[in-house]
DNA sequence: CTAAATGCAAAACGTTTGCATATAG
DNA sequence: CTATATGCAAACGTTTTGCATTTAG
């Protein structure tokens, strides 16, 4: 929070109280992959005369910060979630095509690929983005009952 | 493309002219990662009494038989891209983030993370989507000028 | 005090849908 | 002949924008 406060401010943005309680809000809600209208609400209850607009604006701005990760599941929205402390890349993530849950997986399993990429394609890689799409440990149980 | 009549067929959908001429603008840019819109203005060439809305159509037909694959790279609007034949799993994309340019991975490179993310998440891969974002070697070369 | 940020409503955007008409099988 | 597909326009949900007003620094 106070890292992100600097960060504002060292760019000379303002730290106004809609921004802080969606940065707020967010913090909060670090497991959920929130859209920007659910940020929305959850904000409205800290702060009610916030705007949505207002929410997305904060929302790019933290996302050009790499404070927030925009994601897009394939359904129409976007979802912003919030980069762990010094991560260098973002997290992956496993999308079960039944029960639609969300899992983040933290640990960086993509080196050697990385390194693959970097000599045979010459392509720097600066970030990705990698998502599964598959059946979860509990829907696999379910299905066996 | 006869095996996507016959698919067609077997599942008894028709075999429009508006669906053929289609299907033969996505061979004709396989390189490509059109946009529905990209798709229209395309086909209109061919079949100009074509409707937007049966692109739409057809594209969603089309995903649905697994014969092209919708994505999203992040700005607002979804992209087809023909699935190889007899692929079994979705490519990888490299973004270059100065020149926009997208280059495709035919080959698996993420063997090895679905074992690990089976073996030790137990979720059961369906399938994948996996996007480097960085500088392509063209851009690279172009900066050091 | 002033540039930056806000709230609101309207507009823009990509996509989907209802419905009357046309057509592949 | 009939179920399926089409074209059109209207509707939809998400995101962006213009503008007058407020406010952080």
């Amino acid at each position: 929070m106070e890292a992100i406060k600097k960060q504002l401010h060292s760019q000379s943005y303002k730290l106004t109280p809609q921004r802080e309680a969606t940065v707020r809000v967010l913090l909060e809600h670090e497991e959920d992959h929130l859209s920007a209208e659910d940020v929305y609400l959850l904000v409205k209850d800290k702060a009610p005369e916030i705007g949505l607009a207002t929410v997305y604006r904060t929302l790019e701005l933290l996302s050009e910060l790499k404070v927030v990760d925009k994601i897009n599941f394939g359904d129409g929205v976007s979802r912003y979630d919030l980069r762990k402390e010094g991560a260098e890349h973002f997290h992956h993530h496993l999308v079960c095509v039944e029960c639609g849950s969300v899992t983040e997986i933290e640990e960086d399993l993509l080196g050697d690929v990385e390194k693959i990429i970097e000599s045979r394609w010459n392509f720097h890689v600066k970030d990705h983005r990698l998502t599964f799409h598959g059946i979860c440990d509990k829907c696999q149980n379910e299905n066996n009952k």
